[in-house]
DNA sequence: AAGTGGAGCAACCGCACCATG
DNA sequence: ACATGGTGCGGTTGCTCCACT
């Protein structure tokens, strides 16, 4: 059984409101307050309203110091890196833009931004043919990304910490059948100084998120002293993303810009898929079937259990690693 | 001028979470 | 522990406007 619906969808009305209902709405709430109900709230007033609407209504339209209209380059690129990072938590996203609301933020990236990123990974398909240097400017973009402050704290909002206290090896393999022997190892130890670490939070000009993650300091992007062009990023669950440039592999990759991604976790890495490969690992359309030496579709994606077994095979059975939970 | 299709956006829907009894 | 109701959220829908033919 379902449950009750929240008002009579029958005598409410629905659809756009009117400056008479928004007016009822707006004075009465300034005066009063919602009273901690909404759905009483539209009986109160008088108004034919379901009370989630008269939220809806305040909350993205009514409220004070709702800023409409375009948004700035700032704005874009904060929206832009936070969904790169945390994918559609358009209320988090909301939040480090005072003003907006999840919803104007929500149509803006459906209606502009998604499109624009796109646009430009159409012009890097197109370039990819003439040596892919547009796709090499998006990787160094898309890096730089990754040790903005604002990616690392949003980050880690989403994380709870169980981070491993010992180094840990990381042993990838390649997915294509034809070189699965290919490996690479890299270990990973929390905190150890020789990596460049950008630590959750120390950055961060939100205080609240700053405390809520302060507690336990985490390394979190960085970059293996031996393999300085593999940035990885680790999340809480001590789960890693590595960005493994093709041109590391001995197989002629070079002057092509790929990424194996080794992903546990969604929202960053399908976000850096689409905007760096123009395709979605995780979409079965056709551009994204072909195999992975073709630099326009990204590789087969890694699974944790695919990880593993590379970890196991290449660990003393005393040091297998386990799952950091 | 009329028809059509796409873009932009406000609003709705349904689910999940949380607080409370 | 469970049921219930309120709230928050992300995805989707549908309306309006505008450019193009």
């Amino acid at each position: 059984m379902g449950r009750a619906p929240c008002c009579d969808k029958a005598n409410v009305k629905r659809g756009p409101w009117s400056p008479e209902e928004d007016a009822k709405l707006k004075s009465y709430i300034e005066e009063h307050g919602t009273g901690g109900n909404w759905i009483a709230l539209p009986h109160k007033i008088g108004l034919k309203r379901c009370g989630k609407s008269c939220r809806l209504r305040w909350l993205n339209y009514l409220r004070p110091n709702i800023k409409h209209g375009s948004f700035s380059e700032e704005e874009d690129h904060i929206i832009c890196t936070l969904y790169l990072s945390i994918g559609s938590r358009w209320s988090i996203i909301a939040a480090q833009l005072p003003g907006r609301t999840d919803n104007d933020i929500k149509n803006y990236w459906n209606t502009r931004l998604k499109k624009k990123l796109m646009g430009k990974q159409r012009k890097d398909h197109q370039s990819s043919k003439r040596g892919g240097q547009i796709k090499q400017e998006m990787k160094n973009e898309v890096l730089e990304d990754l040790k903005a402050p604002s990616l690392c704290m949003s980050m880690n909002l989403y994380q709870s910490y169980n981070w491993p206290t010992t180094e840990f090896p990381m042993v990838l393999t390649n997915p294509n059948p034809q070189h699965n022997h290919d490996q690479q190892e890299l270990h990973v130890k929390p905190q150890d100084p020789t990596f460049e670490h950008y630590q959750f939070g120390t950055t961060s000009n939100q205080p609240e998120l700053f405390n809520q993650s302060s507690e336990k300091p985490i390394p979190t992007a960085g970059y293996h002293p031996e393999t300085p062009n593999t940035p990885y990023l680790v999340n809480g669950d001590g789960m890693m993303t590595l960005f493994q440039e093709f041109n590391n592999y001995p197989f002629g990759m070079n002057n092509e810009f790929g990424t194996q991604l080794n992903q546990f976790d969604h929202g960053l890495v399908g976000g850096l898929d689409n905007l760096v490969n123009g395709s979605n690992c995780t979409s079965s359309s056709a551009e994204s079937t072909s195999s992975w030496s073709d630099p326009l579709t990204c590789p087969p994606p890694m699974t944790y259990e695919d990880c593993r077994r590379g970890l196991l095979q290449n660990c003393p059975p005393h040091q297998h690693p386990t799952r950091f939970q």
